[in-house]
DNA sequence: TAAAATTACTTAGGCGCCTAATCTTAGGCG
DNA sequence: CGCCTAAGATTAGGCGCCTAAGTAATTTTA
């Protein structure tokens, strides 16, 4: 690749990003959650999690789990209790309040798509989305190459 | 939109983020600087500037300027002086150390554009970046809509 | 030409996510 | 059983970028 297109490529990743995320931060602000918590909200739409799953499923680092829970618990909106099998692990799970968010939360995260592909001028929808999760998946296997641990492990330097 | 699809495209633009992030930071650690000081420098690159045209090319506010080239400064890749012309403003420029970084640079910045693509399966290169540069270009259309003033202009809320 | 508005930059502080390191519990194994 | 290593969670601290607000200089305007 020659450096236009490479540098064509970085900025316009670098630009999508950094505009989704403010878009995002402005459909959720309303709520009182940020761009993290609606993952993990949805993460556990579908049942009850470990804090280790929530860190595997969304590719945050535990300590950041750890946080974004401690939020969203003194919002109201997820309830932790010790796992009854390991005395280690935390469970979270949806509080009737988070629960009853869910629907506004989906709401503004369609928004969120919308906007994002709303000043489309030469491509689809449908073209973005694929372009979008093959890069994706590819950069997912690339930083991550280990087959079954694919959230990203950060390197221990020094230990004392 | 559907919801499937937009939890699709949003999650796949945060994850591409995220990603290239950690690549271009993995790339230009040995170098001693970070993605933002990459831009500053390549905008550089083609000539002095101020530090509000650095902010208007790079997309990030004046405070973040301020420290980020007082932080190139501090590792002695650009030169400040004064305006000649207007007392209120900063000129930066490359310092020789700075100029002659410029190659590795521009290298370091292709090797991530080429592992960011590395993974890809099913859709070629061209087509990543003509979606790319279209969903930046109306992205930023969408979040900035003023016409001369491209970059994103922070509300004021309070003033005391 | 003086007051008002705008512009360039800075300081102060916040936020989200990170790495490093520590504590506690679990589980494999001699 | 008693190690020893691994795994879950946390604390502590750092980094990059942000907003809010302030100062100083310039331009607009009435």
């Amino acid at each position: 690749m020659n450096f236009d297109q490479a540098d064509a490529l970085n900025e316009a990743i670098r630009a999508v990003g950094i505009r989704h995320r403010a878009l995002a931060v402005a459909a959720l602000a309303p709520m009182g959650i940020h761009p993290g918590h609606k993952l993990l909200l949805l993460e556990l739409a579908t049942g009850p999690r470990t804090q280790a799953q929530l860190a595997a499923a969304s590719g945050y680092e535990p300590p950041s789990i750890t946080e974004s829970v401690r939020q969203l618990e003194t919002a109201g909106l997820v309830v932790r209790r010790p796992s009854p099998t390991d005395a280690r692990a935390t469970m979270v799970e949806l509080s009737d309040q988070g629960r009853s968010l869910l629907p506004k939360l989906k709401a503004a995260w369609r928004h969120v798509a919308d906007q994002t592909v709303a000043g489309l001028k030469t491509t689809t929808v449908d073209h973005v989305i694929e372009v979008l999760t093959d890069l994706a998946t590819g950069l997912t296997s690339t930083v991550a190459p280990t087959n079954d641990v694919p959230r990203y492990r950060a390197p221990r330097r020094r230990r004392r």
